[in-house]
DNA sequence: GCTTTAAGTTAGACGGATCTAATTAGATGC
DNA sequence: GCATCTAATTAGATCCGTCTAACTTAAAGC
């Protein structure tokens, strides 16, 4: 649990005491065991932690009400939890009731300094006058039809969602000049200025796409490697500028064991 | 928790387990109970609930095995981690220690749909060719040094993260146009192609910045506004592509009530 | 004003996840 | 081969958040 801080489910209760009111209506033991899907009596005992931390006003048998404390609390959970879910939706056009679901658990946990640079870049990409909403509306939809994209659908990597043992190291930095003659590697991206990374894109230099290491000359330049079944040639500086998903892992199978076994 | 799955508290060893596995160490009792930070008694009921489970082997007192559905829910548990990570540091710039904090976290909760969205978003900015990352650095850093864009510091929203009773409705949408003469707002972002954005944003129309309605003719066009203390004069195309946030609740406070009172 | 009903509370239980303290199993030393 | 030490497990307790079932209050009807 967050250290100092309320639980999960406190704060949820905390929230719906909040949005009742804001409704109009008045915050009743009833409607917020409806909202919380819970019964009765599991708020009564809620609420007296909720009372115990200063946050509401709670008198047996009478409508809650917040404390300065507690509208502060709620203010700052519904805030990020409309922020969360309208960043999902409008910008990552993550489906409406999904976003709901995934800001119920965010608005809890995510860092104040990790909302704060999400509403910067949110702001960013409505002022800095590059459509970016558009154009990511555009690509996504280009992706989701090819298939492209989909790390779970490409046929080299049935990965991450359903099928493998496989994952994609995503934090790692590993160029494709690092690759050695023979090996392979799919594209994570490409980290180059605008001139070089459209001449790579063009030549079909693009994520998630398998890549391997032909030979090298001996300086390093140029860099011959094989594409979707072509050969091309590339530059040190190019080569250096595509980023390449470091080797997956292959977990040895375990050999059935015997002794005292659970499951 | 997550239906017809594993509690997050049980993902964790999973993920424990499958990291140290893949270090090359085996995994014991004791090392999964430093890395959690938790006894040693506390690991071995998560091993037998884990096993129980199927994704585990346990013999007692021998080291732990993946089976094959464990490998593939750790690989899961451990890509969008490092995935989350990775977004977060690399593009959103979030520092290191906070990122990898909300991933912990992200990685037990974050629904497919919305993980392969930022996935498709992270791949789209590296390959759309307008240097997203730099851009949105450089807006970044001229935001903090002029804190214009820190909701947290403006004078009129000492909001959301510590200080008052408000919080935007970033859900809602709501239009310049739609403000009564005389009637404040402050300004979301701005909701138009290029040309027209430009335009606006060089009249200091930005995020943040409080905006109060003049007066509008009689057919709605020309509006007149008020902003950093001059006034503006706006066509109704253009006051309707500012999106506002709507006006920000005031609970009332409670009056002190007598009776049972906890707390 | 008494009865009925709906809302709220209490009592008691349970499961998950943790702890401390005590115990057992295996490996190591001599 | 016995003593020792370390790793692992069990026993027993606690806390949070939930439940069902029983009880209490207060309001509504008549």
């Amino acid at each position: 649990m967050r250290i100092g801080m309320i639980s999960e489910s406190l704060e949820d209760y905390l929230e719906i005491i909040y949005n009742l009111i804001d409704e109009g209506n008045i915050a009743r033991v009833k409607d917020i065991a409806a909202r919380k899907n819970v019964s009765m009596s599991s708020v009564t005992p809620a609420l007296r932690r909720l009372a115990k931390e200063g946050l509401i006003k709670y008198t047996l048998r009478s409508d809650v009400e917040l404390t300065g404390e507690g509208k502060k609390l709620a203010a700052r959970i519904v805030d990020r939890h409309e922020f969360v879910k309208h960043f999902l939706v409008s910008l990552m056009k993550v489906p409406e009731a999904i976003a709901e679901r995934d800001a119920c658990i965010f608005e809890h946990y995510m860092s104040p300094e990790t909302f704060r640079r999400l509403v910067v870049f949110f702001e960013f990409v409505d002022t800095c006058g590059m459509d970016i909403r558009d154009r990511f509306e555009q690509y996504r939809r280009n992706m989701e039809s090819t298939g492209a994209s989909d790390p779970c659908t490409s046929p080299d990597c049935r990965n991450t969602e359903m099928g493998s043992r496989h994952r994609r190291r995503w934090g790692q930095v590993k160029t494709l000049l690092m690759l050695k003659p023979g090996e392979k590697g799919r594209i994570a991206r490409i980290q180059a200025p605008g001139a070089i990374r459209q001449r790579l894109i063009d030549m079909g230099v693009l994520p998630n796409v398998e890549i391997e290491m032909k030979r090298a000359a001996p300086l390093g330049d140029p860099i011959e490697i094989k594409l979707r079944g072509y050969h091309l040639s590339l530059r040190k500086e190019e080569a250096e500028s595509i980023i390449i998903f470091p080797a997956q892992i292959e977990i040895r199978e375990p050999d059935s064991g015997s002794g005292e076994y659970y499951g």
